[in-house]
RNA sequence: CGCGGGGUAGAGCAGCUUGGAAGCUCGUCAGGCUCAUAACCUGAAGGUCGGCGGUUCAAAUCCGCCCCCCGCAA
């Protein structure tokens, strides 16, 4: 039954994996749209998006429009391919209109938030960091504006104390492909009719920035802990001591004055710890500049002249 | 040719500038002290100093090439 539907996937990273291998096994894809291929890493080689990966691996047909409004042939290919369904995942780039009224099933988004709550593009990094205990997947019928669309189900996850962006991101790109799998059926069947979401419960959530993993020591160490969380794999949260940048990797928050000026740096549990406002940052794992990621217990071993310094 | 840090014992590091016996803090093992111990004392094992080549009486150290890890930048 979903095998006869002709289906659009619209993807890019990592988040989008789960959804399009699903898509594959249950239904008609007939075409695979990501982002263009871009330079990664240090030697600034061209790879692909982890969708385009996957899809080529498949031989599923592909394009990489540079840019999608207004590019009449692209527009054009959407509409001889003539889909009955548009699934989007974190494709990251503005869909017209034009298109997502082409499909007679409309265009279908996964997000990760609770919507109206968490719109944009950090739903589940802001979600962290401001301390939520729970979150979820939204699954809608996309509109022109951007993650506004009317909501056709959703399904909540918890947050946990030690969650990371890095493992939350992984629960719900999993949970999305799922969900959307489970709901499918009944929304094509007509069986689900969409729900406008309440404007005015609605918040957004910004492009994160490099600059935003900067640690800030004057601040509660529970605030500095859910930074690392909501940063960690990127943009990591980071301070600096000497010239030397340190990634926190794994930290816990201790509610306990740390009779010493913010910032400074010393030996509590045989680990490295740095004083915050009225509370200390145990700092398990870090990763120096140039280095691997290591136990500060380790890093002490051959490192003893980092205490009682002061972390900008 | 984007900039930079690094590869030395199981872990983390020093030694390299100015070439001359492989060292430090831990861990491991054995023994001692102790009511006891993660504490203390004594001893031991464990290293092709990333790889290949060159210079030299002599290379972890100087020179050349290569491999690998990482930070910045994008």
């Amino acid at each position: 039954m979903l095998k006869d539907i002709k289906t659009i996937f619209f993807g890019t990273p990592d988040f989008a994996v789960p959804t399009l291998n699903m898509l594959l096994k249950e239904t008609n894809i007939i075409a695979v749209i990501t982002q263009p291929d871009k330079k990664v890493g240090r030697k600034q080689i061209i790879l692909p998006s982890p969708i385009k990966k996957v899809t080529v691996k498949n031989n599923i047909k592909i394009l990489q429009p540079q840019k999608i409004k207004d590019n009449k042939d692209f527009i054009n290919q959407i509409k001889d391919l003539n889909p009955d369904i548009i699934i989007v995942a974190a494709y990251g780039k503005i869909i017209p209109k034009e298109i997502l009224d082409l499909p007679k099933y409309g265009c279908i988004n996964i997000h990760a938030s609770l919507l109206p709550k968490y719109r944009g593009a950090s739903p589940i990094q802001t979600a962290i960091f401001n301390g939520e205990k729970e979150t979820g997947i939204t699954i809608m019928v996309m509109n022109e504006k951007m993650d506004e669309g009317d909501i056709i189900a959703q399904i909540s996850e918890k947050i946990y104390n030690y969650d990371t962006s890095e493992s939350l991101h992984n629960r719900l790109s999993k949970i999305g492909a799922k969900f959307l799998l489970k709901i499918l059926p009944d929304y094509i069947n007509k069986k689900i009719t969409p729900r406008p979401q309440d404007n005015k419960l609605a918040t957004y959530t910004k492009i994160i920035q490099k600059e935003d993993g900067k640690i800030n020591w004057q601040q509660d160490a529970n605030k500095i802990l859910r930074q690392i969380n909501a940063f960690t794999p990127w943009p990591s949260a980071y301070t600096f001591i000497g010239q030397k940048r340190f990634k926190i990797i794994q930290a816990e928050a201790i509610n306990q004055n740390p009779k010493r000026q913010e910032g400074t740096t010393f030996i509590y549990e045989n680990k490295i710890a740095i004083a915050c406002q009225n509370s200390i940052l145990l700092i398990k794992k870090w990763q120096p500049e140039g280095k691997k990621e290591i136990l500060t217990t380790d890093y002490l071993f051959g490192n003893k002249n980092i205490i009682n310094k002061i972390a900008i």
